[in-house]
DNA sequence: GTAACTGCAAACGCTTTGCGCGAAA
DNA sequence: TTTCGCGCAAAGCGTTTGCAGTTAC
C-alpha cells in the first residue's frame, strides 16, 4: 500500500459526487502533488476490479468514480447544469428482474440513468448552463 | 442525397441488431466498395441529429445504431453472449417519470440496460462466449 | 456554377502501457 | 533483496476534422 494509493483512495471517500479522472488526479495533487495522471488512471481501475470503487458513464466520454456502494442507488442526471443526483426505487428494481424473467433471463445487473430538467425551471434556452467539469 | 448516404441508409434500415460504426462500414462496402470510414461516421452523426437514428453505448467503448424508434423501447444485454434483445414495459416507464418529478425534475430521457444471464444456462464458467463484434 | 459531400490522413481526447527508476516489505 | 508500484512519455483506440478534389442539383 503506497501513499499515493491512499491518497487516492482518501479523495474518493471523501468525495460527495462522482468526479472524472481529471478531478480525482487535481484532488489529489492538491493533497500530494507527487501524484501521476498513470497512476491515478492505474488506481483507479484497481479498486474498481476490487469492488472498492464503481466507474460510471454519464455519455460526456469520460468515466467518473464514486465509492461502490452499500446500497445501491441509480442516477439522474439534470441536463441543464450537470448535476447528477442519486435515488433509489425499489419497485422499479423489482419490475427490472420480472421484466429480465420474462425474456428468458436472471437479472445480474443494471443501468438505469434519468435525464431530465428541473421542475421549476421554465426557462426555453436550449444551452445548458456552462459545462463545469467539476461539478458532480 | 448522394449514393453513400443511401447506402448508409439503406444498411441501417435492414439491420435488426445494433451494428456499431465499423460493421456499418463493412455492411455499407459490401453493397458500394467506396463509402470511406470518415463519411459512414460523418453520416451517421448526420442521421442521430436528424433523429432518423439513435446512437447507444452498452459499455464497450464503441457506438452502436439503430433506426430511431418510432415506439419506444430499452435494451437487455446478454453478458454471455453479447446479444441484446429489445423490450417494452410500459409499467416502468410510468415510475420513472414519478421518480423523477419527486426529484423534482421533469423526465426527458432515460437509458435503461439490463445486463443478465440465460436464465437455463447454469454453466459456472466466467468466460463469455468469444466476443464477436458482429453480434447485434 | 456553387454549395454540399467525399476520401484521405492527420489530429483529437481519453485511456492504457512499456520501460527504467525508486519505494515497500 | 526482491517484488511491486511509480512517473514519464509513447502508443492505442474510437472518433473527429482540415483540406483539396468531386459530386449533386
Amino acid at each position: 500500500m503506497t501513499g499515493q494509493r491512499r491518497v487516492i483512495a482518501r479523495v474518493l471517500s471523501e468525495a460527495v459526487d462522482h468526479p472524472n479522472v481529471e478531478a480525482v488526479h487535481r484532488r489529489a495533487n492538491a493533497i500530494d502533488n507527487r501524484i501521476s495522471l498513470a497512476t491515478v488512471y492505474r488506481t483507479l481501475r484497481l479498486f474498481e476490479e476490487i469492488n472498492i470503487l464503481e466507474r460510471h458513464d454519464f455519455g460526456d466520454g469520460r468515466a467518473r468514480y464514486e465509492k461502490a456502494d452499500q446500497d445501491h442507488h441509480d442516477h439522474l442526471i439534470d441536463v441543464k447544469s450537470g448535476k447528477v443526483i442519486e435515488f433509489q426505487n425499489r419497485q422499479i428494481e423489482q419490475l427490472q428482474a420480472v421484466e429480465a424473467e420474462r425474456l428468458g433471463y436472471k437479472l445480474i445487473g443494471h443501468r438505469l440513468e434519468l435525464y431530465a430538467v428541473p421542475l421549476a425551471d421554465d426557462t426555453p434556452g436550449d444551452t445548458p448552463d456552462e459545462t463545469p467539469d467539476e461539478e458532480d
